[in-house]
DNA sequence: ATACAATAAATTGGATCCAAAATGGCAAGC
DNA sequence: GCTTGCCATTTTGGATCCAATTTATTGTAT
């Protein structure tokens, strides 16, 4: 029987490997049975994630995963953008041997889920590669944060990547970690923000690509 | 009646207003009665508080206001110098010109509390010019981040601040609304940079000004 | 046959209740 | 007189229960 902050943990990880879309009803009572716990702890669950925006709740309906709107997905990644290459930089200047070692590994799992076309393996891998550097910059509230943006951001490429696009464009990851290897943190900071900018500008703002639950309410409303 | 977000915004004010040192006990029957709810509430309200850091809870003895370690404030000013800098600067790209004199007419109540020697009213008021700042530049996400780390700030100042010096240095919130307003985004950057530089080197963190439960439990562990 | 209305089922929101742990006071003993 | 151990009280942590709103279903009427 997982406590609370376990609980967050595993929907926050079932957020990032897509397996809970935007629009997904969080019914308390299914919740409770899933993870073998009383209805009260999945109310204290689901009031910390609507904190974090993750959540959206609606007033006797329950909550759904949330359906970031295109502003919200402009506002997550300028935040993402402001705070990532700066992270980047930092740990340029202090990266250890080891820590290096280990982001390689990650990226050479990423390139074997690529060749797998382990599609959720990539979406995970990717995004833990971020949360990893933000861990290693050793900032745990910038690091909660960052948790924070890159649930955000599942869920906006969800709704507004194109299917076939790559999270993340392959061999970035590999030639920012050079250059946070070499210490250089200027330019590790300006390959940060070049990924990001290319993310983003892979996405599609006028098509989402799942009907939201906003979609059926425009439509409902329609009748 | 307030609802649990009421709740939380009250807290975090007092906090802000210094109205709530570090260490304060929060009882959830205290709480309960003082804002005329059920302890439920009470319990996700904390529940929220705890996830940002603001509050900690320990093991069946309730939750206490939060006391920053050294490292956790080293932290928070770090955060503050990678976001509050780029959000000046963001903001003097598109201030409006009701924006500036909302910003001054601020700046002049913070003067006239700073003559009137109202101490409580200088620290809610020099808090309150961030998070004015952080919702003009219009970005909500990176809002209710900086938010959190005012609130840490708060704690991190009764902790560490040399009681008569004052929160923020007279001159500077008024030289950063000059950049602003001028659209020199690059001085205004600059300007905040400092402006968080003096803050932090105002603090001695080897002389904490209240005898924190960390203190305590490094004596208990002592016996 | 379709649309509408009424009723039944399910779900949320909130409060109350119960057990476990900790605190504080009290008495006994050193 | 001070410390130590025990018991009562308080408080937290969790679960259960109840009311209110919503959703689904069924029946009826046009």
């Amino acid at each position: 029987m997982p406590g609370a902050d376990e609980i967050v943990e595993r929907i926050l990880r079932a957020i990032l490997e897509h397996r809970l879309p935007p629009g997904t009803k969080l019914g308390e009572e299914r919740l409770a049975v899933i993870f073998g716990v009383s209805r009260t702890q999945i109310r204290m669950v689901l009031s910390r994630l609507a904190h974090d925006r993750i959540v959206t709740p609606v007033a006797n309906r329950g909550a759904f995963v949330s359906s970031p709107s295109v502003a919200d997905a402009r506002e997550v990644f300028e935040a993402r953008r402001l705070i990532e290459p700066a992270l980047a930089s930092r740990l340029a200047a202090q990266v250890t041997a080891e820590q290096v070692a280990r982001l390689r590994r990650h990226v050479a799992q990423e390139g074997a889920a690529r060749v797998a076309k382990d599609r959720r393996a990539m979406v995970r891998l990717t995004g833990e590669f971020h949360l990893m550097l933000a861990e290693m910059a050793g900032n745990a509230v910038l690091a909660r944060t960052l948790l924070e943006l890159e649930s955000l951001t599942s869920l906006i490429l969800i709704l507004y990547d194109s299917p076939q696009a790559a999270a993340c464009p392959p061999g970035e990851h590999l030639e920012l970690i050079e250059a946070i290897e070499a210490g250089d943190g200027e330019r590790a900071a300006r390959r940060m923000r070049t990924h990001l900018n290319h993310v983003e500008a892979a996405l599609d703002y006028d098509a989402p690509q799942v009907e939201t639950f906003d979609l059926e309410r425009a439509l409902s409303s329609d009748l």
